[in-house]
DNA sequence: ATGAAAGCGCTAACAC
DNA sequence: GTGTTAGCGCTTTCAT
């Protein structure tokens, strides 16, 4: 492994100094009207010795490092993360930055920590995100640093969320608009603290109100395949005749089919089904199940933009739409 | 603001030099016999003053950054990719290095870029990553770097992969040894290009030869639930009785239970399942699928440990063992 | 138009 | 035991 070769190198080589070199070669040259010639030779000899700037040694100097931090409370969990990291990823990249991923598990002296040592590190930016969406406090070394929230919410921060009340809104209507009116049953225990489920039912509400109709009622399972299977096919047993669901995630609904199957009823001729998240397994049911999608990769990708835009990242809630994703768990009723 | 506190304003503080604050607060002060009390100062300073070395100037003194970086071709597809990336940040962290995470989607002209942007930054090595099994090259810039292979291999360069033979007899061993000979199929298609479809398959044929048993047959279906539920439907419809089957992945295996459930047949008393990858589906399935972990959480960290370890990588692959996770959907035959 | 020189904050050889 | 000094490779002000 030879020496780098540094600006200095370039130089000599091309017979002028450090400083000429670094113009033409940080293209600035123009502004310092450096020779049409010198500029040629500095330019071949920065290609012919392979030249590459020493980004640690401009960033010492500038201060800026074209690195900014994703401060994570969990990266894989639940197959969602996955989608934020990635998201996140690509924005960053686009832009010309590259990504320092941590993982904190919650963890506020952790989280402290991190940050400090990125702080040392000179990151431009933080991105602070959640797997599922819920207000944070973070840490304070954050609050005087550019930063943005992703899926998650603190007060005076910029962040950005998805619309969970528009979500609720289109999976109900997605409901009525096939012609269900009664019968349309709620899987999935309401959870008061979990933004996703009180967000999701008020848009549910909202909306089965507009229309004039009322939930037959709820199904207070775990958001999970195993409670859903035994909850709802409880419901089933108890001689409850539900003619639509409308599942708190794809794991209910999967629990949900599940329950059908072994009663030997079909989805969607016997039962209609929506549900929340469109994740993998949305089609992977059979039939496939008409969610109401997370759109994490663009949660990401618009909380990049923010942060990296002019003048930093405008304070408040960014809501993005969740978009309704139709395949073939609701019929249309006759 | 404020202006970054600096070792300087620390050394004045104490009342000494840079060099006498820099021993001591590097732990090295006993080398160098400095006074017990002015070590006390020197601490107490930088302690009141908040001082954190700024990482950036050190790493262009040192070349040393404590700085890796993750090239993966994908970090989120399939929900596997972001066990790999959590496992190397979980184990990368624990040794008190920062994750730089790129995703190259296979572009090698990206990768090549990314590879010099990152030797600018001065990462100290390199980790690559696939999120399934395979051969890869990796970009010239790399060979004479610090690297280690995640779940991918290259000649000459140490790999970490998971030990796909094993699981193959692993799975065939957990039917023959629940009682299962006859009727053993094989469902998905192979793949010869694939190094978890070739290897999985020997696995299987050796453990299935050793006990002096035959596969019945191989239904050629793709690797995803809706394949695998027609091919297989049409299996049962065509009046075969499989007894128990080997599947290529979870998914695979969901579409297997979906084809036995609209059938109204049971596993595991009509169909026993084995599965590979032990996936978040193998407990959403119901019954629980029985199936052969992909421990990528544990190949990361080895992989994380032989990079940094001393002396750098081992050349050569290291095969680590998948691990059978037992659940409900393999009986015991009578 | 080009170059000399100072300095970002840290480390380490060397002198006292 | 402690301090002086010379860089690491780059950027930028200021002379020329």
């Amino acid at each position: 492994m030879e020496r780098r070769v540094t600006l200095q190198d370039v130089a000599e080589r091309a017979g002028t100094s450090r400083t000429t070199a670094h113009y033409v070669l940080t293209g600035r040259d123009r502004e310092m009207r450096i020779g049409e010639d010198t500029r040629r030779r500095v330019l071949r000899a920065a290609n012919e010795l392979r030249y590459r700037p020493d980004l640690m040694a401009r960033g010492l100097r500038t201060q800026v490092t074209r690195t900014i931090a994703l401060i994570a409370d969990a990266v894989a969990s639940e197959a969602y993360a996955g989608d934020l990291v990635a998201g996140a990823l690509a924005a960053t990249a686009a832009r010309g930055y590259l990504l320092f991923v941590c993982e904190t598990g919650e963890d506020a002296e952790l989280e402290e920590a991190l940050v400090e040592e990125l702080l040392a590190r000179h990151v431009d930016a933080f991105l602070y995100a959640t797997y599922f969406t819920r207000d944070v406090v973070v840490p304070a070394a954050l609050r005087d640093q550019r930063v943005a929230l992703l899926n998650c919410r603190a007060p005076g921060l910029p962040s950005v969320v998805p619309d969970e009340v528009g979500a609720g809104r289109t999976a109900a209507e997605a409901l009525l608009s096939a012609g269900y009116r009664d019968g349309i049953w709620l899987v999935g225990e309401p959870a008061p603290h979990v933004v996703a489920s009180v967000e999701r039912l008020r848009g549910i509400e909202e909306a089965l109100t507009a229309a004039g109709v009322r939930a037959a009622g709820t199904v207070p399972c775990a958001w999970w395949p195993e409670s859903a299977f035994e909850r709802f096919g409880a419901l089933l047993d108890d001689g409850q005749e539900p003619a639509a669901v409308i599942c708190a995630n794809d794991r209910v609904a999967m629990g949900v089919y599940q329950a059908l199957a072994v009663r030997g009823r079909r989805v969607p001729d016997d039962l209609a089904v929506v549900s929340f998240d469109d994740s993998d397994l949305a089609v992977w049911l059979h039939p496939a199940l008409t969610s109401v999608a997370l759109p994490h990769r663009e949660l990401a990708a618009i909380a990049v933009d923010l942060l990296l835009g002019e003048g930093g990242p405008p304070p408040g809630e960014h809501r993005v739409p969740m978009p309704l994703r139709r395949r073939e768990s609701v019929a249309v009723r006759g």
